[in-house]
DNA sequence: ACCTGAACACCGTTCAAGT
DNA sequence: ACCTGAACACCGTTCAAGT
């Protein structure tokens, strides 16, 4: 088997497309590559690398998306950014886990602070707006998959009664859009 | 040794505090209390149910301190939800990684959409609305723990250089308050 | 240069057995 | 009722050894 950090990173995210992160382990990923666990240790330092790495792959397509839109907007990198992350099971919780300042992360990090800027916020609020943008679309995706995922595990029925028919996470682009115009609209009342 | 689920859960949150989440198994957590891991499940039925009843502690400490408060409002629940979680290390992970509809935070999610209610927000909207306060909070105690627990693993220096002197993570209490505003003034902007 | 066998020090969990 | 010994099936990682 020849095997390379890209081909090892594409087997690593259809094993959490098929079964999620707790069930990728090198022994796994190795057993999947038809290779014994040591030999991912020649291509990763660690565990940890290989979900940097993985992170760093799906902002890599995030970033060739993006550079074929032409005048991008904030909203339009809040949903590319979702789409992507949607494509890779428990994406947001690799993210989350994994050091943000790799070359394609960084890029990403960098647009969005830039468009930010272009809706008319002040600079000394861009890293914590970035840093609350950046969550909120992390937390959306990771919950879209976790209710994929528990179809069972849902609300209670004395809560669900309170609630009816709320724009919820049945009804997820709606969803996020709005909570996407909570934050922009945010952004904006309090930087007037 | 005599056990019960309270000083077990206590036990746990020593732990927590003291190496954080991933250095917590049943066996640390056994050895500091002076007994054998399997001792512990005759008390939980496996660990995922002894970090529900971690977060249902926090949640019932929130529960509490709310109770003192007299005519409260969203931003001191959004305030001592961040109190209460920074006690624990880690605790946005657990909350994230447990099942959210145990009793004290049923509690708690509906006050926060009670209040969100009173600040004018559309009951279709409560569910959407309420899983991004949540998200809000989550992810920011966890952003500043990660900012406390590596000083060395910090933004990059080209990085830095174009952010200079923001408020951000270093004045934390400043920037939660900024996030917190965008968040309100974003749902009373899309509520008009 | 790239892969493997074999080991090390861990996990969560179960369950018959002890008190 | 509550705890333990011992085992099972896993982890991530290392490293001498193979090709």
């Amino acid at each position: 088997m020849k095997l390379d950090r890209q081909t090892i990173q594409l087997a690593a995210i259809s094993l959490l497309n098929e079964d999620g992160l707790e069930a990728l382990s090198m022994r796994t990923l190795a057993k999947a590559l038809d290779v014994k666990a040591a030999s991912l240790y020649f291509h990763f330092k660690n565990k940890d690398e290989l979900m940097e790495g993985i992170a760093e792959l799906i902002s890599s397509r995030i970033s060739q998306r993006l550079a074929k839109v032409e005048n991008c907007d904030f909203y339009q990198l809040a949903h590319i950014l979702r789409e992507e992350l949607k494509r890779v099971n428990d994406s947001p919780r690799i993210f989350e886990d994994t050091y943000p300042f790799t070359p394609n992360r960084t890029k990403l990090i960098v647009l969005g602070m830039k468009l930010m800027q272009d809706l008319g916020v002040d600079k000394r609020h861009l890293t914590v707006a970035g840093n609350m943008g950046n969550n909120f679309v992390l937390s959306y995706v990771a919950d879209e998959q976790y209710f994929a995922r528990d179809s069972q595990r849902q609300m209670p029925p004395e809560f669900a009664e309170q609630f009816p028919s709320p724009i919820d996470l049945a009804n997820p682009d709606e969803a996020f859009n709005y909570g996407l115009d909570i934050f922009i609209h945010g952004l904006q009342a309090t930087t007037k």
